[in-house]
RNA sequence: UGGGGUGUCGCCAAGUGGCAAGGCAGCGGGUUUUGAUCCCGCCAUUCGCAGGUUCGAAUCCUGCCACCCCAGCCA
């Protein structure tokens, strides 16, 4: 069965609403508060509601969720349209913002007001903590619980009127405060805040809670299917309870998913900001964070990512996704994507004695795409491959460049080794091999075949490049786990190779490009610090590798 | 100890009373001018546990167990 086909427990639900009737077309939303960058779960809650809506002939809103002036800032709501947009998907209109309804969603405050349902609480912030009883105890009644209609008019109006200090008073819901779930205990609908708002400016003194502004905020929308993150659940009474005292233009409703956890990744942004202020990352988004902006320097493609968030499904189980699945996801695409090319990142220095005159070979881009067409490699008797790649002996089981042995060129000639110069160290320095001719695209004449295949640039022809690579950011699977971030970090994450040499035809590499460096792994030129005058590449991640690992 | 949830292969995850999909990982083998890709094969007699209903149960009932979420004037 393919991922396409796979039901979860949303589309079940979508499908019998649409096939019943209840809804006539299923609108759904992606509402970030404009706090921070949005990271992978993020990418996966976008999915769902996208992908959902595509797949049912529908729509999807994207709307800020900025009922919290102080937190918020108008940087991140560019960046996170930017990454949205990057992610591929395109919400439906203009984009919205929860602070729009803020008029509406006061006159509703008012008519609750009107209906007895609501109070103006004049309780500090502990005593009401107090009051609200515990897990297992039930709460008990506001003083305040009892004013009148009108002097909560009154009162309501004059927060409005911004006439009272903030923290004196605040609008609650007259629910139960021996409610069972907590969120029933005559929860808040409207503080007083002075802050300057980034949308609203200074229009506004008080500001409605998340409870009392989402769901209607859906309503307003015409919003069907209001899917968010399962510790949201316990809030759905609410929510209902909302939408049925409120002369509502529609009743959405909520549905609760569980969110992404990944392995060997972090998602809670103040553990991140601890990294990005300390220095082990270069900021937001270091190609090793887990936010989009960090992804997509990382050159992880967003098609791999919409895929991933696909395949792992959608449930209401808690679980840890294996990080694999997102690299293999990764793999999978750049696999069909990225052009072919060679760099060396450990050179080692290979004269070829007995290649006269330089020749230029044409070189396919891909092994299995003849339509990624060939380029031009030219091939000089200097060329420089991995050091890594030759051995003055080894077993049969080394499949590269040995003494004596045989070994071809990546897209050029079988070579065979004949000797080799050493440092001052003792560590090789060069080696110097001999051509075996009538090789170009076939199999040596004599019979004895190389023993593997190694990627080589000619020294002259190619160019100086920093590369670097990444391992994961995290050495502990589940980071999230310990409370000192730093107790968790992978000291290894970055190595950075100021002096590996690429073919010439990488240096012209636009940013954001992703290439197979073949035998290597993919790498991706740097979208901010690339230039064709000093070319910078970021690993994206490894080739699969069966053979270190067995190895090791 | 109150309320709300969740438990199917190492990791995700379909399955909604008729005889355990798929992906990732892993393990064999084949092809290969990337130790990549690709291809073929293997990988849950059993669905948290214990009872019960039924010709038949991962699916229904009962009881237990484990884990997650909730006591912000955050979202």
């Amino acid at each position: 069965m393919s991922t396409e086909a796979r039901s979860n427990f949303l589309k079940t639900q979508i499908q019998s609403d649409l096939d019943g009737g209840l809804v006539e077309q299923l609108v759904t939303r992606f509402p970030p508060e404009p706090n921070g960058f949005l990271h992978l779960g993020h990418a996966k809650s976008i999915t769902v509601n996208f992908e959902l809506a595509s797949r049912f002939g529908g729509r999807c809103h994207l709307r800020f969720d900025d009922t919290n002036p102080e937190k918020e800032n108008k940087v991140f709501i560019e960046a996170i349209q930017e990454d949205v947009r990057w992610l591929g998907y395109k919400w439906d209109g203009e984009v919205r913002f929860a602070s729009s309804y803020f008029q509406q969603l006061y006159e509703w405050a008012l008519h609750l007001v009107e209906q007895g349902l609501a109070y103006v609480c004049d309780l500090s912030a502990e005593e009401a903590r107090d009051y609200r009883g515990s897990l297992t105890e039930a709460g008990r009644d506001s003083p305040f619980r009892c004013r009148s209609v009108d002097e909560n008019r009154r009162l309501f109006e004059g927060m409005r009127a911004g006439e009272y200090a903030e923290g004196s008073r605040v609008l609650r819901a007259k629910i139960d405060m021996a409610a069972p779930n907590i969120n029933l205990r005559d929860p808040i609908l409207y503080r007083i805040r002075t802050a300057h708002h980034h949308q609203t400016g200074g229009e506004w003194p008080i500001y409605p809670t998340y409870d009392f502004a989402h769901g209607q905020g859906d309503a307003i929308e015409g919003i069907t299917h209001s899917i968010c993150t399962l510790e949201f659940e316990d809030h759905r009474p609410l929510y209902d309870w909302f939408i049925e005292h409120l002369p509502v233009p529609n009743r959405p409703r909520q549905y609760e998913f569980a969110r992404l956890n990944t392995s060997y990744t972090l998602t809670s942004k103040r553990k991140l900001k601890h990294l990005v202020d300390a220095g082990v990352v270069t900021g937001w988004d270091d190609p090793r964070m887990p936010t989009l902006a960090g992804l997509r320097r990382r050159g992880y493609p967003a098609g791999a990512i919409r895929h991933f968030c696909e395949e792992i499904g959608t449930s209401r189980s808690d679980s840890v996704v294996d990080v694999a699945m997102l690299e293999s996801a990764v793999r999978n695409q750049l696999n069909e994507s990225a052009p072919r090319a060679m760099a060396v990142l450990n050179p080692l220095p290979l004269t070829l004695t007995n290649l006269s005159t330089p020749a230029t070979l044409s070189v396919a881009n891909h092994p299995n795409n003849e339509d990624m067409g060939t380029r031009e490699v030219p091939l000089t008797a200097e060329v420089l491959i991995d050091a890594a790649d030759f051995r003055e002996e080894a077993n049969k089981k080394y499949k590269r460049l040995v003494l004596g042995k045989r070994v071809r060129l990546r897209g050029a000639y079988v070579i065979e080794a004949d000797s080799c110069d050493y440092d001052a160290t003792g560590a090789v320095s060069r080696v110097y091999a001999r051509i075996i001719e009538g090789t170009l695209g076939e199999d040596p004449p004599d019979g004895i075949k190389a023993r593997g295949v190694i990627h080589w640039v000619s020294a002259s022809s190619g160019v100086r490049a920093e590369v670097r690579c990444y391992d994961r950011l995290f050495s502990d699977p589940n980071p999230g786990r310990t409370e000192d971030v730093m107790a968790v970090v992978n000291p290894g994450s970055l190595r950075c190779i100021e002096d590996a040499v690429i073919e010439a035809s990488l240096a012209h590499a636009e940013p954001e490009q992703v290439f197979q460096f073949e035998r290597e792994g993919y790498f991706v030129a740097d979208r901010f610090d690339h230039c064709r005058e000093r070319p910078v590449f970021n690993m994206t991640i490894g080739l699969r590798d069966t053979w270190n690992t067995a190895n090791a």
